[in-house]
DNA sequence: CCAAAAGTGTTAGCGTTACACCCATGC
DNA sequence: GCATGGGTGTAACGCTAACACTTTTGG
């Protein structure tokens, strides 16, 4: 905080705008998917890209970044306000935005499969896309998009992240699925089990069996998201262990 | 990056002052030590700060990390450019600095022993003060300043991170030391040494015995950082495995 | 009865932990 | 010789992976 140019004088030195992008995840139909937005203004006009706008003067980036999630999405107030936001990290080249001089503090937020989107105020369309389809995107999105999903799938190893792509209530079998889907990979349903009830505040058992995962089968408990934010012990990758790097 | 007020133009909104600030590591007399300056100018002048400044026009935030690094310790800039940069999260409370909008990305920066600082060009004083004796500091630095120790101990289980503490050539019992320091336990020898050789891509031998990590013993095998980013399988701590909450 | 999904049990293998022991050097 | 730190060996324990098996539902 040195270095100050003319002792703080606020049109001394450039103005920066400040904007957040979003990668929303969520887990449908066997795939990890993205909720992307049309452009309808210039910059890219037509072109898909991640939601996101300006934080306001009075906003911090997360409170922007809730607010612009709920017009993007069309989501509940009390909805936003609970769901999974994590910082992801800045970026700030300098010639990222064509026009002018933008940084942005890009966000990943993960709801369950429920919401359609609808056409929010700004973008022509929204709608959720496979993330293996979601390229290109306008903007360094790309990336953007790519560096939350490596987060993502980091994150399920050591956090209780999983059950925020889940509803309030659901069964194991569901939470493998995100596991599975996310990771990409298969896992073993007994030891899936074993390790998920022997982490402590991972989940909690909810009241009332039902079935769900499926059409079929034997009807299975019911589990609420526990309070741990970090998992004891970590619920490792099956191929090369240990998490990835940021 | 929807919701543009009225076309981009560049004066339709609040201008935003972006800045960096770093939280430089180093481990010294059997302690984790972070670089503080002395403010001299008006916003807590003379209080202990994290280095930092504005981001300029044409710069990423990452360039303007090490330039203010280098300016403020006075760095060789081949060295500058090659040590550990973290980009940590950004820091955009409207109300965290008094004067005017200041946002903030922050960043951890890892270095070995050597470097004393000289005083810089824009603070009255620089040095090194023990991770424990550095509150309070000047605006919201003290939660960046325990952010940025809780990632460097998180890192230290499944990076190489420890290896950028240390000297270009370094032993495993200096390696060690710098896990037992940020971590605050202790690890067994014999053990480590195991670990450390059997993760591939972490270490790699250098030539020519010496003695270091004290002034008695056998000369121990020199060391190089391997190329390795993530490590197979992390290192985890003692008590409580698993990485720790972000 | 059959298919599908939930749930329980068991064993072999591997990695870690904890400790004993030897080696090389300075004083 | 003795203190100090480097380096090797090894046995017990715990966790995980892999797979066999039982239970409960719908058709």
């Amino acid at each position: 905080m040195t270095n100050v140019p003319t002792g703080y004088d606020k049109h001394a030195f450039e103005p920066f705008a400040v904007t957040v992008d979003l990668a929303v995840f969520t887990v449908r139909a066997d795939a990890l998917q993205v909720l992307l937005v049309e452009r309808a203004l210039d910059p890219y006009a037509g072109s898909w890209a991640l939601p996101g706008g300006f934080v306001l003067p009075r906003e911090s980036a997360e409170a922007a970044a809730r607010r612009e999630l709920a017009e993007e999405t069309g989501l509940p107030g009390d909805v936003v306000e609970a769901l999974h936001l994590e910082q992801l990290r800045t970026y700030s080249d300098p010639d990222r935005d064509p026009r002018m001089r933008v940084v942005s503090v890009a966000f990943a937020a993960l709801v369950p499969d429920l919401p359609e989107p609808r056409a929010g105020s700004d973008a022509a369309q929204a709608r959720w896309v496979r993330y293996a389809d979601a390229e290109p995107l306008a903007f360094d999105h790309d990336r953007i998009l790519r560096d939350a999903r490596d987060r993502v799938r980091a994150k399920l190893e050591y956090t209780g992240l999983a059950t925020a792509f889940c509803p309030p209530e659901f069964t194991l079998g569901e939470l493998q699925q995100v596991y599975e889907t996310v990771w990409g990979t298969t896992l073993d349903r007994p030891n899936f089990r074993r390790k998920v009830l022997a982490t402590p505040g991972f989940v909690e058992p909810a009241d009332g069996p039902r079935r769900r995962t499926a059409g079929r089968g034997k009807p299975a408990a019911l589990y609420r998201a526990g309070g741990a934010g970090a998992l004891h012990p970590p619920l490792l990758r099956p191929g090369g262990k240990g998490g990835g790097p940021r």
